[in-house]
Parts: structure tokens; C-alpha cells; sequence
DNA sequence: ACTATATCGTTCGCTTCCAAACGATTCCAG
DNA sequence: CTGGAATCGTTTGGAAGCGAACGATATAGT
């Protein structure tokens, strides 16, 4: 079972954070860490990857689409059709790694390219009306799936985590 | 800019659940979308994709490690010597993906791989002490990072935004 | 003993992912 | 208008990522 972190009780992470502090006991005159940030930010993490690989299986397996692919044309079906860089920029790849994932989303009819009519350099990207359609079947799919991974947590605490989440990216996107 | 999902305020995924209401409004008899989840959910991925390509520019790239090869370096560093499976496992990526960060790894000089001697199907993967080096100079360094980009919380937000991360991973433990 | 069966790590084909180099296009200075 | 500089998307090379298929090894059952 790939993506999984093993099966991992709470425990481990505390277990984890002993032997950290074990490995750096023996280091001389090392500052202390910070296991709140450690146990935040690992969670961050693990939460991300075994989601990513949950929806991936779960919910994209069904119409062949990577999270990436989905979350390409999700930008395309909200924000409608748009040049390359900023597609790029908005869904969190680099340039080169979006010039693939358009190649894929093409054989499957679902994104159609063409040249900026002003300017020649720029490549517009569009949602076709399969790729709508698509997005039409499968996003409620995802949203009722993310609401399944959030069950635990009420409405309340579901914003709260959002919350945090935004406040630790403004840091990020500060980048320091 | 990669993975940055542009400069976007926290005005930007209103914006974009207004969207998503719009483009679902036009669908006949759907229930309703969970915005608390899809924001909760988002975030993660945002937090964990940005984060993620932080710690390799500012602190895995003076060392030639990926994200991935540190979290496996890691794993070995705290756990000792273990069979392949149960590293991957723990490292959250799949047996296949284990086999080419291990020879990464090894080139390194950083890993040393031995058969299991009384079972010639196990192979033992152990940190040499050129990674124990490695990892008592760089985890330092990566354990103040995790403290900056989670400067903007208290302790104690720290802590409930690992416990609520936790939750949420135990329903995906769960598998549903 | 011997033949299935199961388990393990590796390999294979494919997609994703990045930085850096590249060709094409546009813009600007003179 | 004509060079140089800037900007854009693509290509390239290498690592990461998966599932599936594969050989090698070990374990049962008979």
C-alpha cells in the first residue's frame, strides 16, 4: 500500500519526536527543536500525500485523470480559458511540467490550444465541452469525497483548519 | 514561479467557491457543495504542494537531496536498519519508487543496501555515517524552517492544527 | 522431496515534476 | 527600421511517482 504512511496510530509521531530528541541529544550544545512546528508541519504533509493518492484512486481513477490533470482543468472550468504561464502559476507547476499535462488533457479531448491572436508567443488554453461535461460529473464526486475525508470535523473546525492552513501560506508566500 | 499557485489572497478562493456555486447552479437537482471541506481540503494541498517546494530551494538543494530522499534518509536516520517494504511504507511512496531513491541514495554515499541474511528475499537498508552527518547538520536547519513558515501561530495553534491534521488522517486511515 | 503458492525487491512503461537551455516572437532604442 | 533585449512556450535530461509484470526466494502441502 503505497502512499501510506504505514499504519500509523498517533502514537508514532510521538514515539518519532523521542528519538529526534534522542539523535540530537547526542549532538554538542545544539539548540532545542521545535516539535510543534514538526508535528504541525509533518501532518501537513502526510494528511497531503495520503489524501492526494485517496482521491487519485478513489474518485480520478474513473475517468483517467491525475490530481494534477484535475486540478489543471478544474482552473480551466472556473476560471475559464487563459494563457499558459498563469494556468501554470494557478495550479502550482512550473511551465515545463504544464506543457505535459496539456499534452495529456488534449488526448483526451479535453483542453484544446491555440495561439493568441495578438500575440504570437502566448498559448491560450481552454476547457473543451467534454472537459466540462467532465468536470460537471466529477466534481461533486470530489467535493462529497473531501467532504468524507473531513467527516471527523465539524463545520466549525473545518473553517478553523482552513484558518491556520491560509495563515501558515501567507507566511510561505512571504518566503521566509 | 513553480508551485506557488500565484500570489492569491485569501480573497481568492471566495472568489473561486462563488465560481463553483455558479458553474454548479447550472446543474439540475445537485445537492449542495461542502465549502467548508473544499476549503479545508484545498489548503492542505496548497500549504503542503508550497511548503514542499520551500524546503527543497531554501534546504534540501545545498545538499542534493529531494524532498523525498530526505523524508527517506529521515525514516532511516530515526528508525535504524529495515526491510524495503516497510521503509516505503513509512516513507509514504511505493516499493517501485523506493528502489530509485535508494540508488540515489547510494550514490550518495549515503544509504548502503545488504540482503537479509537468513531470508534472500529482504533486502536491509541502513544510513552510513555519512548520512548520519548529513542529517545531524541539516535537520537542525530543516526543524527552523518548519518553525519560521509556522511563525505566524502560537504553540498552541501548532498543536490544534496537528490534532485537527490528525483527525482527518484517521478517517483517511480508515480508507473512506 | 517436490510442486504449488506466496512474498519480496526490481524492472518496465508511462506520467509528473523541475531547472536550464532553446527557438520563436515581440518590444524597444536609436 | 533595424538590431538587441525581453518574454513566452517547448524541449531536454534527470529524478520521482505509480501499477503491473517479472524473476528470485521461501513456505506449504502432500
Amino acid at each position: 500500500m503505497p502512499a501510506g504512511f504505514s499504519s500509523s496510530d498517533a502514537d508514532e509521531l510521538l514515539l518519532a519526536e523521542r528519538q529526534v530528541q534522542a539523535k540530537l541529544g547526542e549532538l554538542e550544545g545544539g539548540d532545542a527543536i521545535d516539535l510543534d512546528a514538526l508535528a504541525a508541519v509533518s501532518n501537513i504533509f502526510r494528511v497531503a500525500s495520503t489524501a492526494r493518492y485517496h482521491f487519485e484512486r478513489k474518485v480520478l481513477v474513473d475517468h483517467d485523470l491525475s490530481f494534477t490533470a484535475f486540478t489543471v482543468l478544474w482552473v480551466l472550468w472556473i476560471w475559464g480559458e487563459q494563457e499558459s504561464r498563469h494556468l501554470a502559476a494557478e495550479s502550482g507547476i512550473s511551465k515545463g511540467t504544464l506543457t505535459g499535462v496539456i499534452r495529456t488533457l488534449e488526448k483526451g479531448s479535453l483542453v484544446e490550444r491555440r495561439t493568441h491572436p495578438a500575440d504570437g508567443r502566448l498559448a491560450l488554453l481552454k476547457i473543451t465541452n467534454d472537459g466540462e461535461r467532465t468536470m460537471e460529473k466529477l466534481f461533486p464526486v470530489f467535493n462529497q469525497t473531501e467532504a468524507a475525508i473531513t467527516s471527523g470535523l465539524q463545520s466549525e473546525e473545518k473553517r478553523e483548519l482552513a484558518n491556520l492552513l491560509r495563515r501558515v501560506l501567507t507566511i510561505l508566500e512571504g518566503d521566509a
